[in-house]
RNA sequence: CGGGAUGUAGCGUAGCCCGGUUAUCGCGCCUGGUUUGGGACCAGGAGGUCGCAAGUUCGAAUCUUGCCAUCCCGACCA
């Protein structure tokens, strides 16, 4: 990994500190890693949940809404679950608060107000879930159960990173069931193709679908699916998962149906999540030096319009001629600024909406009025060009789409160039140590062996690809037969 | 929870080793003016529990002890 991008990486904790998050609350430890998302990025996340939320209904699922809280008896149902989230678990113990007698204006809790049961703040919804849906499900008839929950979680992890790994932060969990095995595994790699497909065209950034292997699969799931992205600093992210829960929920909440022949059967199960992390992958795939590139498809804003004048005569014909321009981007759906504050100087102006990443920047002077022309700079190649009032709109939303598919082939050729194979151990560690990036290798399929190389060289199996091509190799740190390649990376 | 570093104005910092006027500088903020095609300039101004507590001392941002917090590295993880 080189260090100008170890610095470059550093930078983006910087830039989304200043613009989308702060990752605590002043002198409150116990809400450290928290995030407090700010209405820009606020907006980035409602365009990136609008277009999931779409997609997730063209596929035939429905948005529902649990609670919060969940009743340990209820938590614990599921063990390989309960066990592989304990550790992490946020716990109501009281309902009450009381006057602290020894110490005025100051409150204590309530000894007398604890709960006969604890309460778990959900890490993810399976088990709260799963007990309401035994009540929604006898037959058949009721199948398949398809269903998305917008919500927040929580996981009290050691320690946190802003986006991605936050304690609390929001996703959306889609718990289904199935009358059949095939069915549900079905469902699972439709929705990873789903998510696939939003990352990929919306945030443009590429993935490699793949199967996770059993020591990084979910906690109580029998196939974990995943989506795997490539960062700028050679880290690898898994931007998305996709579950085939078997029958194991089913079974430890009892939820069975009569098929056609009055024959009872444990449902099958699937659940799958996207979160925030999302905004952490956009942001470490696309950035740059100068700060966010926002794709097109998603960003809060698309153009923004910043008018050069001196006087207030030259600036109304700049509002004039801006508001028609505005007018004909609005009609076709394009997010436009107008950015006449009297507060910044121009120059100020390129460069914050720069830093923001709004992939078109339109500046109007006199000159450019005179010439009929207005000064349009894209923030993903920083070129500038003069373009004709006449026809900008249409422009513009060719430009937007240019910007989009260029951003993605970048990153495109950003992966495939650290994209390696290694057939040798030594190729293997100098790879993690010198390039970082996807690294394709031979493994004996153990999870010893996994663990042995995580413990050598920081480097975990992130998937085994999807239709991966299957060839007699050796696995490169014990020599035994492999008849498949797997991908490596550090991740985060 | 282990290893390391750090804590001074909204942000970034100097001062600390070697204790001594009114705690330094930059950004930001406020007022007025001139400006406005790549983060403007001039003048004036406001803003501080030096992380908290105790100790040493005539005197502590500076030395000692304890505590708290933050960041980085591990274990854990979407």
């Amino acid at each position: 990994m080189s260090k100008e991008l170890t610095k470059r990486a550093d930078d983006y904790s910087q830039w989304y500190n200043e613009l989308v998050v702060k990752s605590q609350l002043a002198d409150h430890s116990a809400v450290r890693g928290c995030m407090v998302i700010k209405p820009y990025g606020y907006a980035l996340w409602e365009n990136m949940r609008d277009q999931l939320d779409k997609m997730f209904k063209d596929t035939g699922h429905v948005n529902a809404y649990f609670p919060l809280f969940v009743p340990k008896s209820l938590f614990e149902a599921e063990e390989t679950n309960a066990e592989g989230f304990a550790k992490e678990c946020a716990v109501v113990t009281h309902y009450r608060l009381k006057a602290d007698p020894n110490n005025k204006g100051k409150l204590i809790v309530d000894p007398e107000a604890k709960l006969e049961e604890e309460l778990v703040v959900r890490p993810t919804s399976e088990a709260i879930i799963w007990n309401t849906y035994k009540g929604w499900i006898q037959s058949y008839r009721d199948l398949p159960l398809l269903i998305n929950q917008w919500a927040n979680v929580v996981r009290w992890e050691m320690r946190t990173r802003l986006f991605l790994r936050t304690a609390e932060f929001l996703w959306q969990e889609g718990h289904t069931a199935h009358a059949t095995k095939e069915e549900a595994i079905e469902e699972t790699t439709k929705m990873l193709d789903v998510y696939a497909e939003f990352v990929e065209e919306y945030m443009a950034v590429p993935v490699i679908k793949g199967v996770k292997t059993a020591s990084e699969r979910f906690a109580g799931a029998e196939d974990t699916y995943c989506i795997e992205a490539l960062m700028q600093d050679g880290k690898a992210l898994q931007a998305g998962t996709s579950h085939f829960l078997g029958q194991n929920f089913a079974k430890a909440f009892d939820v069975k149906f009569s098929d056609k022949n009055n024959k009872l059967d444990y449902v099958w199960a699937t659940s799958w999540g996207v979160s925030t992390r999302l905004i952490g992958a956009l942001i470490m795939a696309h950035s740059d030096d100068q700060g966010l590139i926002m794709p097109p498809k998603i960003a809060p804003l698309q153009v923004v319009i910043i008018p050069i004048y001196k006087g207030e005569e030259g600036k109304a014909l700049i509002d004039a001629k801006s508001a028609e321009i505005i007018r004909d981007l609005k009609a076709l759906g394009i997010r436009v600024k107008y950015d006449d504050n009297d507060n910044a100087r121009p120059g100020w102006k390129f460069a914050e909406y720069e830093l923001k990443g709004v992939p078109v920047r339109i500046a109007m002077g006199m000159r450019d009025m005179e010439n009929n022309v207005a000064e349009v700079a894209r923030r993903d190649t920083k070129e500038k060009s003069g373009v004709s009032l006449d026809g900008l709109a249409d422009y513009l939303k060719n430009l937007l789409d240019e910007i989009q598919q260029n951003i993605y082939n970048r990153a495109l050729a950003f992966r495939n160039e650290n994209l390696r194979t290694a057939d040798t151990w030594d190729e293997f560690v100098k790879l993690q140590e010198e390039t970082g990036g996807f690294v394709s290798a031979h493994w004996d399929g153990t999870p010893e062996t996994e663990e042995k190389i995580k413990e050598l060289t920081k480097a975990t199996i992130r998937c085994i690809s999807i239709n991966n091509k299957q060839e007699e190799g050796k696995c490169i740190l014990t020599g035994s037969p492999s008849k498949e390649r797997v991908l490596f990376a550090k991740a985060y």
